[in-house]
DNA sequence: TTGTGTTTTACGACCTCC
DNA sequence: GGAGGTCGTAAAACACAA
């Protein structure tokens, strides 16, 4: 067990994960993406694997029980309202729009340097990109301990995958981690903290709603004005981020 | 500018499954 | 026994109010 860890330290881990100043996503790839959470700059670039998560094999899925103890119900964990509410709340998860096939977007586009959150604060992004650029080897340490800032190229990559499954097969975790360049323990490591998240989430949603209920128990979680009629989906835009504040605010 | 709160990486402990 | 899961936590990175 941990001679795999050291493996991964050794080769994969901290390798690159300083936060080149081009190592961020095309403009067009992005969208603005108000609330999923202050640190994320998820949106709609190509999904490398799009038509594989189209055609996304369930035996990958992680077993649909596994979902229940934290807040997901049978079946994707978007198929709770609640986690309807939270999964789709974010514009780019329902706006997607497509984009080039099948390619990750390049590492070294030059063009790429905006990002939603370069959009509402610049400076924190221009002074973010110095921190790291800037540091050792994009790396900062105190004590023993690392802790890299992923790219947003990263974190979208990674954001997307968890869309399709929160689960990561050990295929494709050797394809995002080869894709990320990051460690295969990393991806593990950012899925983990990611369900970790969601069941926060979840947990304050879960709250939040039961507080509703007995206070005014005619308040609905998931207005219909929010939801797509067409497919039953969030609807984006405006709708979205009407939301997402909402969901921003519940921190 | 600074203090404080939140989010993001990363890890260890422990558990389950194969 | 190894791999990967959750849970709890540390600490860096970051946001934001004062």
């Amino acid at each position: 067990m941990y001679m795999s860890y050291l493996l991964d330290k050794e080769t994969g881990m901290y390798s690159n994960s300083m936060r080149h100043p081009t190592q961020t996503l095309n403009s067009q790839n992005f969208m603005q993406y108000a609330g999923f959470t202050s640190y994320h700059h998820v949106t709609g670039i190509s999904d490398p694997h799009a038509q594989k998560t189209s055609l996304w094999n369930p035996v990958y899925e992680a077993p649909r029980e596994l979902w229940s103890p934290y807040g997901h119900s049978a079946g994707f964990p978007g198929s709770s309202p609640v986690m309807e509410q939270i999964r789709f709340s974010s514009p780019e998860l329902t706006t997607i729009p497509p984009a080039g096939p099948g390619t990750l977007p390049s590492l070294d586009s030059p063009t790429g340097q905006y990002s939603p959150d370069s959009q509402r604060r610049n400076s924190y992004t221009g002074i973010r990109r110095n921190v790291h650029s800037s540091s050792t080897g994009g790396k900062t340490r105190t004590k023993d301990k690392y802790r890299v800032v992923y790219t947003d190229q990263q974190r979208l990559e990674l954001e997307k995958e968890f869309q399709s499954s929160i689960y990561i097969t050990i295929r494709r975790k050797t394809e995002l981690a080869l894709g990320l360049t990051l460690s295969e323990r990393q991806v593990k490591i950012w899925f983990q903290n990611r369900r970790a998240k969601e069941r926060k989430i979840t947990k304050k949603k879960i709250q939040l709603s039961q507080q509703a209920s007995t206070t005014t128990p005619t308040l609905t979680l998931t207005p219909p004005s929010l939801v797509d009629p067409s497919n039953g989906s969030m609807a984006t835009s405006s709708s979205s981020s009407l939301l997402s504040e909402t969901i921003k605010e519940e921190y």
